[in-house]
DNA sequence: GCCGTTTTCGGCCCGACTGTTTTCAGTCG
């Protein structure tokens, strides 16, 4: 996706090769920091200026503008040049660092995973220097882990997962709480991070690492256990502190490690010591039992989890404008839920029935149109009768606004599967692209927008989490457009979706952008992925006053009411 | 390699756990 990206994975590569060949830490880590921040760098990166971005300074610079000229950069070329193909991608094999690699390299002669396979088997390792029989042993282990892939877990999976391994802790901890990407909100997990406190911490490991889905005992000490499950090979780590660190240690170990170091430097520049435990100056604690005291003592607010990636959040705090981010009692309605008119499971009134209960004023049913077959969709016919029965289901669902939506497909042509008499009709009108992924995706969804009724732009990318890459399409180009039509872009919430993710929610908010958060249910079970969908507007930075479906029905800033 | 109203040189976040060691290096988060 673009230079940035291609850079970043340069900048990647350069700085393995270093940390290989022993280079000094800050060298290396000099390196990654830039592409982070490249990576997430939305702007264009032919006009960077050093010192303009935190992290790239003249030199980064310079291999920049080299690469944007002669598409390489000798850096690169050089620190590789004596390095054999696929020798770094070993250091993603879990226990083996660049010591170790280089150590291999260089007294067994190893080039890549067979020959690394190899000199394990034949026992050669341990009698290295500074090796033993364990540390061939946790090499083997990783090399097991690392051919069985580690991906990353959705977070919806993630979130369930969690709330079984805390539940039986419960009655043994005082408190107990996710940490780690997981209480980012971020759209995939790695591992599981828990924290918990209580009196007996050592029963409260034992307890941990003596659940049933623990398959296997990574790590285990006095303060902390690593274990895997059973479940996807996924590994969960359980700190236990006591009390009077519980914020300093929620703290840390939510991360992420970009807002940690930060931190810890801000710290560092008031002459106080920031670690797990709490704040220090010299022997003397001065904060540490809640997050807020461990803030308010490096002199700025909380700052909720799901801004804490180093995306400016620390600067905005210390000039106090954090934003007051939207929750999830703030959504008044779901406006994207399918029903069994179309492809979706539940009829009409159980979903009117189980949207109540979750306390919404109202719900939007917006099935699939005539084009897309597959998926059901509905026939000017269907689409009639399906909205008689919503007057039906009104009439005995009285707690709930049952609103007449409709998800209609962008065509080839870029006009939209019904005609403009029937989508006056409806209350208001998501288009989406659900054919065509690569044909003109960016000139169809403009002349979309340009369609009076149509209200909301659906999962604007396409991309799935699970894989599939999304449409090929200028995404900027139709933010700005959509901002300037007054068409709301969606946060779809659909745990394999979340499109517009994080970073491109903070990119249309800057361009003017509005939005509405849906779940594209397709089950009453589903409803519940709005969490997932606040989480992810969350880590956009997104107000309450940004997503339309926060508002009243009758206040609803919809386009078609403009 | 980056960065700077204490510095343009000399810092750069901090600690737990493991394994191979007798005081520490490597890995991880």
């Amino acid at each position: 996706m673009g230079k940035n990206t291609e850079i970043a994975d340069i900048f990647e590569r350069i700085a393995d090769a270093l940390e290989f060949k022993g280079e000094l830490v800050f060298k290396v880590n000099a390196y990654r920091k830039a592409a982070r921040v490249l990576r997430e760098f939305s702007g264009d990166i032919s006009a960077i200026h050093p010192s303009e971005i935190e992290g790239i300074g003249k030199g980064m610079v310079e291999k920049i503008e080299e690469y944007l000229k002669t598409g390489r950069i000798k850096k690169y070329e050089e620190v590789i040049a004596d390095i054999p193909n696929g020798l770094l991608e070993l250091l993603n094999i879990p226990n083996l660092g660049p010591k170790t690699l280089q150590l291999l390299h260089k007294e067994l002669g190893i080039k890549n995973i067979t020959d690394l396979e190899k000199v394990i088997n034949d026992g050669k390792v341990a009698a290295l220097p500074g090796m033993g029989e364990k540390k061939e042993e946790n090499i083997k282990k990783g090399i097991l882990l690392y051919k069985a892939g580690r991906a990353r877990i959705p977070l919806a999976t993630a979130l369930k997962v969690v709330r079984e391994v805390i539940n039986p802790l419960f009655s043994i901890t005082e408190s107990i709480s996710p940490a780690g990407s997981l209480r980012r909100m971020r759209e995939t997990i790695g591992d599981i991070d828990i924290l918990a406190t209580g009196e007996k911490i050592e029963e409260i490991i034992n307890a941990f690492v003596r659940q049933p889905y623990v398959k296997d005992i990574v790590a285990k000490g006095d303060t902390k256990a690593s274990v895997r499950i059973s479940y996807e090979n996924l590994q969960v780590d359980l700190r236990v502190v006591e009390k009077e660190s519980w914020g300093a240690a929620l703290l840390y170990f939510t991360g992420s490690k970009a807002h940690n170091i930060k931190l810890r430097g801000l710290a560092k520049d008031k002459g106080f010591k920031i670690n797990e435990y709490g704040v220090f100056k010299g022997a003397k604690k001065l904060a540490g039992k809640t997050e807020e005291e461990v803030y308010r003592v490096l002199g700025i607010g909380w700052i909720p989890p799901e801004l804490r990636e180093d995306r400016g959040e620390i600067e905005a705090a210390i000039e106090g404008r954090i934003p007051i981010l939207i929750e999830q009692k703030d959504i008044k309605g779901d406006l994207h839920i399918h029903s069994n008119y179309s492809d979706g499971m539940d009829d009409i009134e159980k979903i009117a029935i189980a949207a109540e209960k979750m306390g919404y004023e109202y719900i939007g049913i917006c099935d699939h149109s005539k084009t897309s077959k597959i998926a059901g969709g509905l026939d000017e016919e269907t689409l009639k009768k399906r909205n008689e029965e919503i007057d039906r289901v009104q009439e005995k669902v009285k707690g709930i606004k049952i609103l007449k939506g409709m998800e209609v497909d962008i065509l080839s042509d870029g006009s939209l599967d019904y005609s403009d008499s029937i989508l006056e009709k409806l209350d208001f009108v998501i288009a989406a692209v659900h054919q065509g992924f690569t044909k003109n995706v960016t000139e169809r969804i403009k002349k979309a927008m340009n369609n009076p009724f149509v209200d909301i732009i659906a999962h604007p990318t396409g991309r799935l989490l699970s894989g599939r890459e999304g449409y090929k399409i200028n995404l900027e180009e139709i933010m700005k457009y959509a901002a300037k039509k007054g068409v709301a872009l969606e946060i779809n919430a659909s745990y394999d979706r979340l499109d517009l993710n994080d970073t491109n929610i903070i990119k249309a908010k800057g361009y003017g952008v509005k939005f509405v958060i849906g779940t594209d249910a397709h089950s009453t079970g589903m409803l519940e992925d709005m969490e997932l969908g606040v989480g992810t507007a969350r880590r956009g930075w997104l107000e309450e006053k940004d997503v339309l479906n926060t508002y009243r029905w009758k206040d609803v800033p919809l386009r078609r009411r403009k």
